[in-house]
DNA sequence: ACTAGCACTCGGAGTCGACGAGTGCTAGGA
DNA sequence: TCCTAGCACTCGTCGACTCCGAGTGCTAGT
């Protein structure tokens, strides 16, 4: 049905318009990739393209546009992901070497990946659920205030107030040692299995304060899920400022949804994936396309990718994701 | 030199203009505001007042906008801020007290400010300088890698891998309990004094470590200056996409440029400060304006504003920066 | 000091036609 | 059967032109 030549010129139309943004005649097509045939036959392999619905006339006498079914088999079907050059190799390692801890891997990466890309880059917190409990702490502030700390062994440290009433430094270490001794190892589920016995191997008189600090820790232990998202790059977005004509508000208004993000990063796949156009569920990106993958260490994932114009460099994007994503892994997985 | 009349004209300009983003004739000034006089005579009055700068002709045959000169006039001697109505000092409160840690705090506080004044909201990380160390603790992770921790009386928690070596976790008890003796309660500079004796108080199989840790510390404590500027409401730019007319694309670039926001925010006064277009240093701010405003608690102060259009109701913005200023700061003293 | 009247300016919207890029189709050749 | 040359046709873009009206500045009069 579709034929090698076709798809050449398939291929050469989604090429140029991304380049240039603007509709491919059957001339220039024919100047710029020299197949060996003339105009006339590659309008004749564009009419068909365009009845199967891979490309179509903005206007009457204008030039072919790829639609989103024609980007999708582009990228299914005539993409070749080149590995990125290692120059760029290099300067991923030396920029996401330096960070100091997780904020600062996230951080690091979220604008590593906008800048490779030149789009606008998203990233989901790494999800930790594998991760162990490392310590627990208390820190008295000031009057009853206090402050839950747990440190998990991946190097997050989550935090929470607590009321620790008039309690004392001696009891606190106590406690501090009992919580410790208790969760210390032991993954979330199994460590809030035991957080629930803590109060009964109490003293009567701390059972109260121990109960409303397991409380807090297991708290902590939960809310660990809804992770945040992190953009960068929205000024990458100013060189498509005619890009998504109807302007581009939705996409900006999608982008402070956090919810939208993680549900679009929630989708992500361990190799890349690529939603185009009118295949992402939330209506103001219809006119854009999100490159996503899943990074993380053990088997626990979370996702990570760019936004963009459906006109986009997809072999780039795609090899851009999958890189940062496997880099970002490993840095994770080595502190 | 302006009487009463020709100020009524001006801030009538300045007013419809925010409005509309149309030139103000004399025809319709006369009508909106009902002025007792002609509207050759308003010519007359804004003759003198363009004469002065206030306000400009952007063609001959067209109305008057206000210049740079004339918002500064306006902003500072023809503004009465308005307190905020109960219904929205209300919803700030509601929404900043569920807030759960500093983090928390800023996210919050930044998105609120985004979303009552229609603007893009810029917040400084709060300042801690004047906290005291509450706790240092040293947590394992694997092999030899390790998490320092520092809290402070403010509930801030920083962070920082630390190589441990091989050292037992009795070691690491005590090299902690010394920690904690010398530099709780202290300030950062008092205590980075302590941490200086600290290893020659160790037993000299300890010293190297021991030194490790405290210019650990150390760089925790130091790091602690050049503070985040987080940022919300970018979506907002979207109703202004014709508003800076060479696309919005130099304010947006800004936007990601950490240094720059902590610059314009750190000229932020204790009551709000207002910068006008070209009174921006920075050459991409220059068809934009900015309302800070500084919040924190005791001598410690850190900047929190919103960056719009020179076309902006100052008035409103001035009142809501202030009211989140304020509110941010109370909450930060409480909790 | 204000106002009425008036000539003038100039941007914006609408019309028109030339231009050209690009098409689809048909007839002829390998 | 597939490709090509040629050609008539479509239609969007661009510049030139005109018209309209909002808004002005000025002058003379109250």
């Amino acid at each position: 049905m579709l034929d090698d030549r076709k798809l050449a010129v398939l291929r050469a139309i989604i090429t140029d318009y991304v380049r240039s943004r603007e509709p491919v005649g059957s001339r220039a097509i024919v100047d710029r990739y020299h197949l060996d045939v003339s105009p006339a036959t590659v309008r004749n392999d564009m009419a068909v393209l365009e009845e199967e619905g891979y490309i179509m006339q903005p206007h009457t006498s204008a030039g072919r546009i790829p639609t989103d079914k024609g980007y999708r088999f582009f990228v299914d079907r005539l993409v070749t992901v080149q590995p990125l050059t290692n120059a760029e190799r290099k300067a991923i390692t030396v920029f996401l070497s330096g960070a100091v801890d997780i904020d600062d891997i996230v951080t690091r990466t979220v604008r590593l990946l906008a800048q490779v890309t030149s789009q606008v880059a998203i990233m989901q917190y790494p999800i930790l659920g594998a991760a162990v409990v490392r310590r627990v702490d208390i820190v008295p502030l000031h009057d009853s205030r206090g402050l839950l700390i747990v440190v998990n062994s991946l190097g997050k440290v989550a935090q929470r107030p607590v009321n620790l009433g008039a309690a004392s430094e001696e009891t606190l270490a106590l406690l501090r040692d009992r919580l410790n001794e208790a969760v210390t190892g032991l993954g979330p589920a199994s460590a809030a299995a035991r957080l629930a016995d803590l109060p009964t191997n109490l003293p009567p008189e701390l059972r109260g304060l121990g109960a409303a600090i397991a409380a807090g820790v297991l708290e902590i232990l939960a809310s660990d899920q809804p992770t945040r998202v992190v953009v960068a790059g929205i000024n990458n977005l100013g060189q498509f400022s005619d890009e998504f004509e109807t302007s581009l508000r939705p996409v900006l208004d999608t982008l402070e949804e956090q919810v939208v993000l993680l549900k679009l990063l929630g989708e992500a796949s361990t190799d890349v994936m690529v939603r185009i156009g009118q295949e992402n569920e939330h209506a103001n990106l219809s006119t854009a396309s999100v490159v996503a993958s899943a990074y993380g260490v053990d088997d626990t994932w979370a996702g990570l990718g760019v936004v963009g114009p459906t006109r986009m460099d997809y072999p780039r994007a795609m090899a851009s994701v999958r890189a940062v994503a496997r880099y970002v892994s490993r840095v994770l997985a080595e502190g």
